[in-house]
DNA sequence: AGATATTGATTGACGGATCAATTAAATGCT
DNA sequence: AGCATTTAATTGATCCGTCAATCAATATCT
């Protein structure tokens, strides 16, 4: 388990590390047992912690959950906007959103399964269905002022289109079925081709 | 709860009603709960018997789960082959899979929450795995096979990129974000038609 | 037909295990 | 000393799956 290790003023900072630790771990858990069904003890365990510590920080099993949820947003959105800022012209632009989708760090075994998790936790937790609910905007967005230039009014339909498709790959990456970032990244692609040729 | 009373020799026969009602109770439930997390309690209490009963019929939780799995998949089924036949020419049969793929049985609260629920229990459990691959491995002949007249060699990966997003269609149906089955529909029918449009 | 044996349906009660969350105490830093 | 950090131990609740026993219907025998 990494540990972030975090001083201020010359003293450790416990909380900052052991809040980061029990994220990863959580995230990482979750991939090995494939659902939310796991405990609280095992987390904590990965982590190199008791249990109780967890809660202390925590509060509750779902707040744990729900930070790491934030957590994979936030790593989400800074790798977009990383390639965003490196990408040339609204063709690159959507490219680089579409790459970002894909990358090893948030396309790993733990972060797919989490995200597909949360999804299902989003059925009994309004909290979690406001956070995909922002994903879902950001990501709309994202595509649609990408594909603006080159698609006019039709970017909106199109956008909504390539969304919905990065997350049933998302749903069938789960499987473990192979489907292999590279091939998701390039059946995006595809998509985007496709979708630019049939509207010029 | 349904009842299908079926009769043999005058002697009403207890164990297809009970096992009809429980898989019913068990989609039911799930849609309820919004995840697995259901007790064998509370879905006999729903199909009206006591849960001894349901491990008396089902052996074990996961074994009931994976039952009401291949009833959906049936029924799924079916609605396909009707439409299927009913079909003329070969966009009208992709049409058709579209269709039954947002028809009210397929499309409602308890089975779009079961079916992203059974893509969890995918990663934990190989049977269900299994179902899944069946599953992805008809649509996507269907798919091909409606599309090869209009599209050739390409009709492998456009059909591939269809389930996909059908898949991802039932994934962000889940979370009510009224993506109503109209809607999901006409947003399946434009993709068809684009990817009709960019190919000739 | 009437009595008896057999099979299926059903349940209440319970063991055993797991787990989230709490409490109180201990440890170490400044 | 005093505060933040950490844990061992425990609790209370929940739930899966089992078991023995009961009830109802059918089959078999005489």
């Amino acid at each position: 388990m990494a540990s972030f290790d975090t001083k201020i003023g010359g003293r450790e900072r416990a909380e900052v590390r052991r809040r980061a630790d029990l994220i990863a771990a959580t995230i990482i858990e979750i991939g090995v047992v494939g659902s939310l069904d796991v405990t609280v003890g095992k987390i904590a365990k990965r982590a190199g912690i008791s249990p109780a510590l967890a809660f202390h920080y925590f509060g509750d099993k779902t707040s744990l959950f729900l930070a790491a949820m934030r957590h994979l947003m936030t790593s989400y959105r800074r790798e977009i906007g990383e390639r965003l800022r490196a990408a040339d012209g609204p063709r690159a632009r959507a490219e680089a959103v579409a790459r970002a989708s894909f990358s090893p760090q948030n396309f790993s075994r733990g972060s797919v399964a989490a995200w597909l998790n949360f999804y299902v936790l989003a059925q009994s937790s309004p909290e979690a269905r406001r956070l995909l609910a922002i994903y879902h905007s950001r990501l709309n967005s994202n595509l649609r002022h990408a594909l603006r230039p080159l698609l006019g009014d039709e970017a909106t339909g199109v956008a909504d289109r390539i969304g919905s498709l990065i997350d049933g790959l998302y749903l069938r990456a789960a499987l473990g079925d192979r489907t292999d970032a590279d091939e998701a990244e390039r059946k995006i692609l595809n998509a985007i081709e496709h979708d630019l040729r049939g509207a010029n």
